[in-house]
DNA sequence: TTCTTGTCACCTAGGTGTTAATAT
DNA sequence: ATATTAACACCTAGGTGACAAGAA
């Protein structure tokens, strides 16, 4: 899924949010190695505010603008994988998806879903834990874990989509989507690859204002 | 379930076996309680033929018969709960539900379902495994389990209907057959009731021949 | 003006018995 | 005559962005 990644990371990723919980889309996917297959392993997710802003959407001229300090920040939850804990051997075997993680704005929510701020910017992070069979485990806990951050997914929450592009591309690459689709659906691949040559050429409308 | 499960039984439950594998329904659940809340357990269930003998349906009497000695058994598989290993507190929270688990005649399946010999009887068993955190655990392997038998779960596998009413209390009674019913699908439960009540005057017609 | 919410048609994904064709 | 198989229409269940209405 890098590609994907990068592809809606050049255009700006905008991931929606609502009061139900909505998947995110390209999924955080990972293929693990290295671990000790027979080791307990727990594998979660959370998601850092990337900067102290709030943002707003200039249609006018199609680019992000700072709108402020950022809103007070919802309580800072973590998403465990459904499959934790489990065996090394068993998250290197395939590849572990995220897709159960939804996002939600709603403070109150108590789906256990991530709460984030709309019209924020956020950094997913992913972290291993290793279950310490020891007695003291407590004693090792500040080395029983790494974290991963993949500075491509970083994104924008957004109620509804602003970036008419970030609309195109979801649509085009969502299967969930496919009901919006103009062209025709076979070989997308291509149509993929095209894509991607076309938007690395438009990088330089892609800033973030950072004042 | 288990009201379900006894008007199925009273009829003479079937359930479809098939190449790519086929639920149950009723779906095997259960509730769990009595367990250490901190330790850890498997839960699983296999399926014992219930007699040495393979069956045919005579249409005409609409009853089965007795076909001749048991095809030979399939490798004996065992289906683990897709939540093992879970801590007690987990099992007991909410009903546990075998809805993941399929049938098959394929004796070559490779997808791990349950292999049955179609026109035979079965009676499903539930385990439930102490996952023993002692360093000699296998010495007491023998007294860290225990298994439950459902009589009313008993089922004969078929590769397709053969009892009339089991047909129509499955219509009746399964969500995804609901493209197949007649009557109004609302306040379902006054249906059920009223089989329930036409069924067990029935019963002298449900005996399976012996011999 | 900008942002949020709820409803909707349109998808994916997969669980039903039916049916017709085939096998035994 | 009885048993099996594959394709099928019709469901459940739930993930999409569009859209209109409402809120800030």
């Amino acid at each position: 899924m890098r590609s994907l990644w990068e592809e809606f990371n050049r255009l700006g990723t905008e991931m929606i949010v609502t009061k139900a919980g909505r998947r995110m889309f390209p999924t955080f996917q990972v293929k693990l190695s290295g671990l000790d297959p027979l080791a307990d392993y727990v594998l979660l997710m959370d998601f850092m505010p990337l900067d102290d802003k709030r943002y707003r959407y200039a249609f006018h001229s199609s680019s992000w603008l700072v709108a402020g300090r950022a809103d007070p920040a919802a309580p800072g939850r973590v998403h465990f994988h459904p499959d934790s804990p489990a065996k090394g051997a068993q998250w290197m075997r395939q590849i572990v998806s995220f897709d159960k993680l939804k996002l939600t704005n709603n403070l109150l929510d108590d789906n256990g879903h991530i709460i984030l701020n709309s019209m924020h910017r956020y950094q997913p992070r992913f972290h291993v834990v290793f279950v310490d069979p020891r007695q003291d485990s407590e004693r090792f806990a500040h080395e029983n874990f790494k974290s991963f951050t993949f500075t491509e997914t970083q994104f924008m929450a957004v109620t509804a989509y602003q970036n008419h592009r970030i609309t195109q591309l979801k649509i085009a690459s969502n299967p969930f989507a496919k009901g919006f689709r103009d062209c025709e659906p076979e070989d997308w691949a291509a149509g993929f690859h095209a894509l991607n040559v076309y938007t690395t050429s438009m990088t330089p409308a892609l800033g973030y204002e950072q004042q």
